[in-house]
RNA sequence: UGGGGAGUGGUCUAAUGGUAGGACAACAGAUUCUGAUUCUGUCAGGUGAGGGUUCAAAUCCUUCCUCCCCAACCA
């Protein structure tokens, strides 16, 4: 586990805080807090995930109380291991302890007796319609159901009939297990909804012990209950299954299958993010039609993904306790993501030089083989130590920091223009080289030796301050810029006849492939982050190999320059 | 023609009958060896609309409008 997340800071309380703080006036669990993270190991988890995780989990240690990790695996044919294992790495990545882990499987046996129980007191039967059928019968929002003709067989041949399901004495789908409930009800969950359905497959924990499988509404809260969970957190589509979850619950008419009181369930608004798209199905799309590369491309918005493109743990907890708990549906700024791993990563990231599109300079005044070794701060906060760069008569700095017809208030490099290079010294610029095609390929500069390391002993001040790196001690290395998946603000919100995919940015990867780069960086570790100065924050990629780094740009700097520009200021 | 939810500056969120506050974004200025950071200031909602109750309404009542979710043997 990375740094663990530890109490919030003081803060409005959220509307299930207050819901959980007027049961503990009421001390109706104790002063027991139990919350539940509930993912179905279907896929990789995503930073609407990352929401619910850190305000589950949030709950848990804001009032002293705990956080099982239950997955939630009643669908044999979608679930695997490999999924299971991504979500555990990710949970723990974003800091957070799990009291318990468990499985909706590991309640199998418990679920099915809770199932006879049901049959036995006459509010569950065995249904033959079939899969079509039961749609039929099942009518719709504006047409009433009607009653299954097996709703009324007795007890005795009810479980005599779910017996048999279980020994495998019936095929795949010939039979389910409903619970008994309204068919005329306007909230369609209530149409005697399915319990179980016989599936012969192999299941990842479980193997072939059962064929037959609960559905969710069934296997979920009596899930919460057996655990003893107190406050059960959903999101908004799951409102109208509440009264479904509290039925099943209400059957323990001997309370002889789970403790009291029973879990409440809670429903927030999931969180939407600008230019992404968050569902496990659309993700799995992005991936299976080539958009990008695999679940952790850093452009996803898979937690996985995050992680390599750079982010902290802290910066997403930051993110999540300030996007708000509320159950409104809303679409939160991607800005305010951007927000929180600055934030994080200014305090924390070491600075380092890196020139993502050469452009070379010759300072004309310096010998060939002069070398000038300056102590460079790591950090505008000294604790962070000095390292040592060296200063040649050929070096690199960022093309785009040239213009050969500077534009107003311009104050990088221009014909005749003095600036900064940064811990080094003054150039002034006295010739610039083009090739034939008119291409600017290289500049002649001057340099002052008086200012080495400082300012210009006449005192003479520059506006602008230039990163750069020694051409004799550059490493050669790959950054990759990132851009926003898609063009369109809700991606989702698209044109009559048009496709969410239609808004995929075509420019959401830039490769650099021969950025030249300080030279400590040539050993830099996957999953270290720096500031390259004057351009954002990177991070050391998994595909990095010995002599040749390779940077994810997590975030760019804030450029209020680059801002003006666009604004045609 | 059903059931369930939700509407507060551009975005997210607070206020629990008593001055509509915060964060992000935006804008301006100061500082700065990162056009970053930091600091200061500004901007901007009368709370979806109408009606009502009240000394007082985002909060209560009422009518209406808009948006979201539900008709998988998915979760």
């Amino acid at each position: 586990m990375s740094e663990p997340a530890t109490t919030p800071e003081p803060r409005a309380l959220n509307f299930i805080e207050d819901i959980i703080e007027a049961d503990r006036v009421t001390e109706k669990h104790q002063g027991r807090v139990l919350t539940r993270f509930p993912p179905e190991p279907n896929g990789y988890l995503h930073i609407g995930h990352a929401k619910s995780i850190c305000l589950n989990f949030g709950l848990g240690i804001r009032y002293g109380g705990a956080t099982n990790l239950r997955f939630d695996d009643t669908n044999p044919t979608k679930e695997e291991q490999e999924y299971v294992d991504s979500i555990k790495a990710d949970v723990e990545w974003l800091g957070f302890a799990w009291k318990a882990e468990f499985y909706a499987s590991d309640y199998f046996q418990t679920l099915y007796d809770f199932a006879e129980h049901l049959i036995q007191i006459g509010k569950a039967y065995v249904c033959d319609l079939s899969e079509e059928q039961i749609r039929e019968y099942r009518g719709n929002f504006f047409k009433p159901g009607q009653d299954s003709p097996y709703r009324n067989r007795d007890a005795a041949e009810n479980l005599d009939l779910f017996r048999r399901m279980r020994a495998g004495e019936f095929p795949d789908g010939a039979r389910v297990l409903r619970a008994k409930i309204d068919m005329q009800s306007g909230n369609m969950n209530l149409r005697d909804p399915l319990m179980y359905r016989i599936r012969r497959a192999h299941h990842h924990r479980t193997g072939d012990a059962w064929l037959i499988y609960p559905l969710y509404d069934y296997a979920h809260g009596v899930s919460d209950a057996i655990e003893g969970i107190t406050h059960s957190i959903c999101t908004l589509e799951f409102e109208d299954h509440r009264p479904l979850y509290d039925w099943f619950l209400a059957q323990d008419t001997e309370e002889k299958f789970f403790q009291r009181p029973l879990p409440r369930q809670i429903e927030f608004a999931r969180l939407n993010l600008t230019y992404t798209v968050m569902s496990k199905r659309r993700l799995l799309l992005l991936v299976q039609e080539g958009h990008v590369q695999g679940w952790d491309d850093p452009r996803m918005s898979t937690i996985s993904a995050l992680r390599r493109r750079g982010f902290t743990p802290a910066s997403l907890r930051n993110f999540a306790e300030r996007v708000g708990v509320a159950k409104r549906d809303s679409l939160t700024d991607v800005a305010l993501l951007e927000h929180a791993i600055r934030e994080d990563l200014e305090k924390t990231a070491p600075r380092r030089m890196a020139v993502l599109r050469p452009l070379k300079v010759v300072i004309t005044n310096m010998a060939e083989g002069e070398t000038h070794w300056l102590e460079l701060a790591n950090h505008p906060d000294p604790v962070f130590g000095t390292r040592k760069v060296a200063l040649t008569r050929e070096l690199w700095i960022e093309a785009e920091d040239f213009m050969d017809v500077p534009a107003k208030k311009w104050f990088r490099l221009a014909p005749g223009a003095e600036v900064r290079l940064k811990g080094a010294c003054l150039i002034r610029c006295e010739d610039v080289i083009k090739d034939t095609n008119g291409q600017v390929i290289e500049l002649r500069c001057a340099w002052d030796p008086a200012s080495l390391g400082g300012d210009a002993p006449d005192g003479r001040k520059v506006k602008g301050t230039l990163h750069w790196v020694s051409a004799a001690h550059a490493v050669e290395g790959e950054v990759r810029l990132y851009d926003r998946l898609f063009t369109a603000e809700d991606p989702m919100d698209v044109a009559e006849g048009g496709d969410w995919r239609d808004t995929l940015n075509p420019h959401s990867l830039d490769v650099l492939a021969e950025a030249k780069l300080e030279a400590g960086l040539a050993e830099a570790q996957p999953g270290e982050r720096f500031q390259f100065e004057r351009l954002g924050y990177f991070c050391t990629d998994q595909d990095t190999k010995p002599g040749a780094p390779v940077f994810n740009r997590t975030v760019a700097l804030k450029d209020s320059w680059a801002r003006a520009e666009g604004l045609g200021k």
